[in-house]
DNA sequence: GTCTATAAAGGGATAGAC
DNA sequence: GTCTATCCCTTTATAGAC
């Protein structure tokens, strides 16, 4: 898929990439994956050993292209109304391009919450302490209300994250056609961090 | 489960309900259904013919019973602050009784987008008619920001729903345990109509 | 490293007794 | 209606040639 055609191992790994976030875990098949790399279904064996691994391997990568970058935002020293528009630009941004990513997550650590807990404790974990320092800075200041910063990094991410994980369901209960949805993520993108700033407001 | 011992059809349907939430459709076995109802697997084919057909009993049932509900809600015609506040009570307190179950909704929904475009039309469709006048007669009294009644909604079941979703990853992501998890969701209660109300104000 | 062929187990579905 | 036994296709995984 993305055109390492050179190396046989990295050729696999994106298409279990493709097909697991297109059927899920459970439903992908050894086969499926092999035609999509264009190699027999052995191979896949030989470079890892077996479903459960190659799943491991695909599930490691696909969260750790994910995570950090968010992560990396929040913590910095950015100003907290730039951050959130940085937030919500870089993040609409990835997801457009891998809309069926936050599904896959999901069910992932639906069916195997040991893996995200294993791998939080290898990325450095989330501070929150800058950003709560930037909020209770600015409800000292009368310029923002009290708030939690895992309350608001949680409403942050949910406008954001949400609408792809909902996404043909959107749609259907909205009465949306292709070119209305598409419109109204496109709106999404300013609209979000005003409402989430104005929401801060006291 | 849910007790109605009599009925060895709702028996099933009640145990295929536990294992489809748990493990997913695909990954769910007949025989483990089957045990978890306490009967013979030749018995779900009895009464459901497939594993297919059980799969889209339990889909319609569950979704029968989670979306009318906020519909009506939605489409009422209570003052817009009373309507917020009914919607996020309401559905805190059945997401609270059914954590897994936006998970297992937008995992079926990915994989069988066709179910829930039928089930729509069955449905009566959401109508935010209601909803818009009423954005739109606070704008023009000043009293709200002006938006689009779909971003509205998409906004308040986001900030809902959404760590639901995520429910392990968020423990696993803020360092949580359980305590901590179960206090961060009951302050959502009263912090979600804040917000958003509050994000509606000019 | 990559293939073909095949073993071995899993799991949905049915037949037929009770 | 409910059970036991069984069929048979699917799917993961391995053996072994090239």
């Amino acid at each position: 898929m993305t055109g390492r055609d050179g190396d046989t191992e990295a050729k696999i790994l994106d298409a279990a990439h493709v097909v697991f976030m297109r059927s899920g875990t459970a439903g992908a098949r050894m086969q499926e994956i092999a035609d999509e790399a264009g190699v027999n279904k052995a191979l896949l064996h030989y470079y890892f050993r077996s479903k459960e691994k190659l799943a491991e391997a695909v599930f490691r990568r696909t969260a750790g292209e994910f995570f950090p970058r968010v992560f990396g935002v929040l913590a910095s020293g950015l100003p907290l109304e730039e951050k959130v528009r940085a937030v919500v630009a870089g993040d609409m941004d990835f997801l457009s391009r891998h809309p069926y990513l936050p599904a896959y997550i999901i069910s992932e650590v639906h069916h195997q919450p040991e893996r995200i807990v294993g791998l939080m404790t290898e990325f450095r974990r989330v501070s929150l302490d800058v950003l709560q320092a930037q909020l209770d800075d600015g409800a000292r200041e009368g310029r923002y209300r009290p708030i939690r910063a895992e309350q608001a990094v949680l409403n942050l991410v949910a406008m954001i994250v949400f609408p792809f994980l909902a996404g043909p369901l959107v749609g259907a209960v909205l009465n949306l056609d292709a070119a209305d949805h598409q419109a109204l993520m496109a709106e999404r993108r300013a609209l979000i961090p005003e409402f989430f700033l104005n929401a801060l407001r006291p």
